[in-house]
DNA sequence: CGATCTATGTCGGCT
DNA sequence: AGCCGACGTAGATCG
């Protein structure tokens, strides 16, 4: 890992077109060859970058300025004009043992799976990932009638659920044996323009918290 | 803007838990206190961070280890514990100009509103953002025939560019002025699944070579 | 390898 | 400030 900070000047060109003017800004050259150019502010993303697989060649300009051209794939290429170099260190780092993530939205999946009638009383898990033609449904269940309920779950809630939710119930009732289908869009946030949606096509919305679930979710449980 | 490289274990807190184990690692302070864990790999996005606004607090643990407390809103907190510190600067880069970009899609519809007829033979232009009560049509188009034409454009031709142009065409076939109305989905590649939606609704698919409308698009043409 | 889905998405534009 | 859509989305998972 290189870190140079310099006053430069910025330019891309690939999937779209864009420029820097000459400023002091931070550049992270990767083991991989990547390259990063960061500012003092905004957020973890770089103000320009060359993702890897790319290759960065130090040259000269014919006005005698030291410019980085960094090639990828697909002709983008980033070209970083170096004006004044205020510093430049190399650092060996090793390879990274890598990010350990918990709690997303599968496990979300796996808790309404254990407790589906915390969607709805008396609600019972048919089975998780039910296929159809045109993907699996999250939940398949049955309310306390005996009727099929088609579960989509969202960490948010938005339009698109409901859509998604909306395509998979119009297929399941177009099959007899399970018709009539009803559906429950469950998500820990619903989105105003979503549940407006679902309400007009019938659909229930569901707000589910994910604390209580796991509350709910006690490890001695699971016997097996 | 101040950047350690240094030995450490980072753990989140937030919306998910993470961890990552002790290893070498880049941490990059902004001015706005926002902290970013950099590897020597992967791409641009770090393997952990905390955008602003937040706050960082730098302490020592009763093992007196030094540990940085990154707490943001919302209960977000990211704990660094620093082993050993191979490296520490800090750098005055100053307010950055920020970046210029060169855009695509938005030029992708101003270069169809002036070639509507690459779309479908003798099409012609209505009117372009053309205004409905839950947004406005890309382009509003008639065919040789007189018929209206909705058209709507994407970069990249996925399911909810269908269904949002699907929700637009029946708001529009119910103007009796207007209807019958069909629809074209225009853009620069279109997934398979949107295809199969599209077509199973009757809507036309257009693949949009943005080159070669760029090359169609001769600038003396506009005089004005 | 391609298709689909998620994301601590981030970012900009608009109401 | 909140909502919505685009992104050089990137990254993971699955057929």
């Amino acid at each position: 890992m290189r870190i140079v900070v310099a006053r430069c000047q910025v330019d891309y060109a690939g999937r779209l077109t864009a420029h820097l003017p000459m400023a002091t800004r931070v550049l992270m050259i990767k083991a991989d060859g990547s390259v990063l150019v960061h500012s003092d502010g905004g957020s973890y993303k770089p103000l320009n970058w060359m993702s890897p697989p790319c290759r960065v060649r130090e040259g000269v300009t014919d006005d005698g300025q030291v410019e980085w051209v960094v090639t990828g794939k697909d002709d983008d290429t980033l070209r970083i004009l170096i004006d004044e170099v205020r510093h430049d260190t190399s650092h060996d780092l090793g390879l990274d043992p890598g990010l350990q993530k918990d709690g997303v939205e599968k496990h979300l999946q796996e808790l309404l799976a254990e407790h589906p009638s915390s969607l709805a009383d008396g609600l019972t898990l048919v089975r998780r990932e039910y296929p159809t033609a045109i993907g699996p449904v999250d939940l398949m269940c049955r309310d306390v009638a005996g009727a099929s309920v088609a579960v989509e779950i969202k960490r948010r809630g938005e339009i698109d659920g409901v859509e998604q939710l909306t395509r998979y119930l119009e297929l399941l009732n177009r099959d007899p044996l399970l018709a009539p289908v009803r559906g429950i869009f469950a998500a820990q946030e619903i989105k105003p323009q979503a549940r407006v949606l679902a309400t007009d096509r019938g659909i229930t919305c569901a707000v589910v918290d994910y604390d209580a679930l796991r509350g709910m979710d006690d490890p001695t449980d699971r016997l097996f």
